[in-house]
DNA sequence: GATAGTATAATTGTATACAATAATAAGAGT
DNA sequence: ACTCTTATTATTGTATACAATTATACTATC
């Protein structure tokens, strides 16, 4: 196996499997056994079961007779995605704007500033690493677990669809400029501002990963 | 164990759990060990573990050292769901205008006369159970299992403060009519209709729920 | 050659055994 | 009596063994 951040032998089944399912490393519609998995990496059934239970429950694989279907996300799924985030990502800001601290400001900062770092690099990996945790700390700075559950989850989903935008250059420097007046509303705890920005960011990130 | 519908034994570890999390049988903060469960359902660790999981993953319980801690639902969450529910029921509805079959709609007006009819016989049980299942079904038939995965955990968390307002014959009364004129819309398939009556709902749902 | 029925093998579901870890209790020293 | 250390116990994490199910392959019959 690979990494040790997350203890459990189950966690790290977990994520590898999540990983490789939202990044198409498994396509749509193939079938995991859980024999190979547990020989793929060198594991017993019984943390690849509880791993695969879990990404039942997320519906990003489903019983078919022997084994499970991988479902991964499709463009419909992607869409419907893009939309539920256009009505719920303004709710989330606009909540971080009133709650935000200081220190979380800066953390948020810290990850504005690396994927500017990343963007004059070209190190595309790297972009969108930053991409994914700036929205994830918004979640978090919302310091709601419903709205976290709710959005983190569909964010993810999008990732394998984001490669190709953070791939283009200028999209990426719009992106990258999108996150910094988000960054300035939540830093003016300015609700209403926070929304306007984030929701201008989404449609815009709609527009570009729909396109591909 | 109780009943058989779900065919593994992890399933129906996993739905008598949640449900009675869901439902306050286990208070918050209360910790859930293995073995006692286990000796409660008479069966072994595997598949409650692997409901365990599955709870984990929905964030009903979370780690807590020995055992796992009982989160449940907040009043603060439930104001959160209820601002969620409001920025997405519409979409759901206005989706399932355009789509919805007339199989679909038979069984959505079934479901809405057994919720008149067990309102006229006071079942508050069964009228919430026709109340879930109304909703359920306009987030299956608007056809996006994004919609549906994202909302059907939203509103089962809704379960337990839902308990008074049915309780109340007024408010399930009007409830039961303000399903009526989102049905209507469904049937006419129109979807600003839909939307409309089903953000209405909602909203009220939200004043009656959030007073308890 | 097609089809139904049966045997075989592969796979999942469940229980249990073993290992590792963390909490609790007991005991010694001060 | 208090605190630190150590032993014990309880609990979880992981692997494996067994049971049940379901798919696949084979054979017999038409």
């Amino acid at each position: 196996m690979l990494e040790h951040k997350n203890h459990t032998l189950a966690d790290q089944v977990f994520e590898r499997l999540e990983s490789d399912i939202l990044s198409g490393k498994y396509a749509r519609g193939e079938i995991l056994v859980e024999m190979e998995i547990c020989q793929d990496l060198g594991v017993s059934r019984t943390p690849v079961r509880e791993a695969l239970r879990r990404l039942q429950q997320e519906h990003l694989v489903e019983e078919h007779g022997k084994g499970l279907k991988v479902l991964g996300v499709t463009h419909e799924d992607l869409e419907d995605i893009m939309e539920l985030r256009l009505r719920l990502e303004g709710y989330a800001a606009a909540r971080a704007a009133e709650r935000i601290t200081d220190e979380q400001l800066k953390e948020l900062k810290e990850t504005l500033d690396l994927q500017e770092f990343y963007l004059t690099k070209h190190d595309s990996d790297h972009i969108k690493g930053m991409d994914s945790k700036f929205h994830e700390l918004v979640y978090k700075f919302s310091d709601s677990v419903v709205i976290y559950d709710t959005l983190l989850p569909l964010h993810k989903k999008v990732q394998r669809y984001r490669k190709r935008s953070v791939e283009n250059d200028s999209r990426a420097a719009h992106s990258v400029e999108e996150h910094r007046v988000i960054y300035e509303a939540l830093a003016a705890r300015d609700p209403k501002a926070a929304e306007a920005a984030i929701l201008n960011h989404t449609q815009n990130a709609k527009k570009h990963i729909m396109k591909g």
